[in-house]
Order: structure tokens, then C-alpha cells, then sequence
DNA sequence: CTATACTTCCCAAACGTTCGTAAGGTTATA
DNA sequence: TATAACCTTACGAACGTTTGGGAAGTATAG
């Protein structure tokens, strides 16, 4: 629900009536609507951390990590759209706190290891950009979906995982 | 107001203090608060039409109106953050009638232009993917500086605008 | 030139509703 | 008997919006 209407247009009585509770219930779990905010966001990212385990093994090469990790994170993005939503919110609020936050918790470690993998890809470009550009094009393919549907060209294959993976692959394997 | 704290985050008694109006008066002009917010959404947009109308001349090249095209972009969603984020919001929100005059009164043409520039500069990828691409990389290496400065790598020139297109341009001419 | 009517702009006050949250009580479990 | 889980009820504040009216400006008529 905070990820869909976002925070401040989910009550607590909209919440306590998706439960089946009455608000004052949810009280006794939560000391206020803030904290419970906090914790549904950390509950949300908490398992993503694990899903790009096997990406990074040290058997694959740097090409091959690049792919199943444009990969792995399209997949990812695209069956848990409301994950993808949560981080947008995030964003586009802005807690300075929150941000630093996110950024240590939860990204910092993948994006360390993209970043290596971009230093061994690429060594003469800046590895933070690539990294960053990396991530533009796998989540901003999917976060402009309700916009990009009414855009010209448009196709429904371009909504097919892999069909976007191949492509944003294509371009970053030649372009880096 | 609504940029930066979202529609339902801003009352009409938070307007009216900041135009020095009573929330009354605001109702002299506007309907009710969505038909203002709608109002305020077209305005934003209106007159960043025609801030590209150079880039697309004839006498360019296909690469160099590509070029051209990355600077203008980068450059002006650095100088106006509270459009781009007005942008994101509106593409969070997601309301579908939204989207679809977005598309049609504000972005086809644009990416028209865009979409043909694509199509001679790589005839043998989809245009639609690589035009969505090059919006994607200018626009999300700004739209996650709140998260990015706290990501390891980052350095202070990485938010100055000719670094970044710098940086993209080399990627797409590359890449596609 | 003045009197009158009409319009525009804006305010104070209040409408009914919904908000986050608190207090106190009731039931189920241990 | 004690604690946890949950309820009903209510508080004050803030919400979007309406009402009724006042001040200022403009147009029309005598």
C-alpha cells in the first residue's frame, strides 16, 4: 500500500482495515505510523540482498557477472514491481538520513561488486558512472513503463525480461 | 511545494500561506485542488518544449544531434530539479489518463525526433529501446543523487553536468 | 459628474470529514 | 493471576471545501 499510494495517502485506518484489525491494534505493534513506515521498507529490501548471491561467483568472468547481473536485477525488478516502486518513493522523498541509510544496509555491497566488475570491464572510464549506468538502464526501462506504453515505437515485447536484458546487455557490453 | 513534498503532502491552507492568500481566495481561481495541481503540472511542462528546438536542425549530423541532445537534457534537468522530480512523481503515481497526455501533449515530439536519430544511428537495434536508453541514462544519474553520493566511488565532479554527459555520450556512441 | 449596478478579488469563519494517536476496557492464552 | 492481543470510543488537529460578505475597481445611466 505505501509503495502504490505512497505514505502520507495510506491512514492508519486503511491499514488497520487491510489487516482485519482496528487501528488502535496496530499500536500495539508499532509505536506510531512512522516507525511502522520504516519497517515495512527495511522488511522489503531485507531479502533482496540475497537474490544476487550467485551472480558474483568467482568462477565467472567479469562479462559473465555483468550479464547475469543486468539480468538477475531485471528479473528481480519485474516480478516485485512494488519493490521497484518502494525505492522510487524513497527517492524521490529524499530523507538524507533514510539515503544513507539505503545506501549502506542495503546497496552498498552490490554495488561494490559491480563496481569491481566495472573497473575489470572498463578500466579507463570512471567505475562509479559505469556502475550507475549500469543500473539507469536496467530500472529506468521499467520505472518509465507507464509512461513509455504511449510512446511511440512501442511494442509488447519490450515488456518481456529478457528481451530488455539482451538489450541493455548489447549496449553496455560495447559501450564500456 | 508539490515537486518537492507530493500532492497530498501539500494542503491548501500550506499554498495559500505561501502565496499570501486565504485558502479561499485559491478557490477563486481554481475548482478544487486537483484541477490546480493539473494546472500546476501543465505549466511546469509547457515551456521546456521548446528548449530542445536547436538541437533537432537540419543541417546536424545524426551524431552530433545526439550529442546535442544528452547536453540539452542533462543540462536542463540539472538546472530545474523540481521538474525532473515533478516528472518521477508523476510517473510514481502512475493515474494512466495522466500518463497518456504526458505522452502525447508533452513527450511525443521529442521523441520523435528522438526515436529517428536512433534509427540512423543504429538501424539494426530497436529504436524504441535505445531512445528509451538515452533518456535512462540522463535522467537517472540524477534522479538517484541522493543515494549516489552515499554509494562508494563517488566523487564531487560527478555532479557536474558536462562530466556526466560526458560520460553518457561516450557510452552511447559506443554502445549503439 | 455623480449615482448605481455589477464584477473581481479576497477574507474570516465554519462545514463535515478524516487524520494520527491515546485511554481504558475486554477477551484469549499461558 | 498475569500478560498479550485486540476492541470501542474519543480527542484535537488538519484536511478540502463552502458560505456570505466586504472592499475595490469598472461600466452604465441619469
Amino acid at each position: 500500500m505505501f509503495a502504490k499510494k505512497g505514505f502520507s495517502s495510506v491512514s492508519m485506518r486503511h491499514l488497520s482495515k487491510a489487516v482485519n484489525m482496528s487501528p488502535a491494534a496496530i499500536y500495539h505493534y508499532f509505536p506510531d505510523k512512522n516507525t511502522l513506515y520504516l519497517e515495512t521498507v527495511k522488511y522489503a529490501f531485507a531479502d533482496k540482498e540475497e537474490a544476487f548471491s550467485v551472480v558474483w561467483q568467482d568462477n565467472h568472468s567479469a562479462k559473465t557477472k555483468l550479464v547475469l547481473f543486468v539480468t538477475s536485477l531485471i528479473q528481480e525488478l519485474t516480478l516485485d514491481p512494488m519493490f521497484h516502486t518502494l525505492i522510487l518513493r524513497e527517492v524521490v522523498d529524499a530523507n538524507p538520513e533514510r539515503m544513507k541509510m539505503l545506501a549502506n544496509d542495503i546497496f552498498k555491497e552490490q554495488f561494490c561488486f559491480l563496481l569491481s566488475v566495472m573497473k575489470e570491464i572498463a578500466p579507463e572510464k570512471d567505475e562509479h558512472l559505469s556502475a550507475i549506468s549500469v543500473l539507469s538502464l536496467c530500472k529506468h526501462h521499467l520505472e518509465m513503463q507507464p509512461l513509455r506504453q504511449h510512446l511511440p515505437g512501442w511494442k509488447h515485447e519490450h515488456e518481456q525480461p529478457d528481451v530488455l536484458a539482451k538489450h541493455v546487455i548489447e549496449l553496455l557490453l560495447k559501450g564500456l
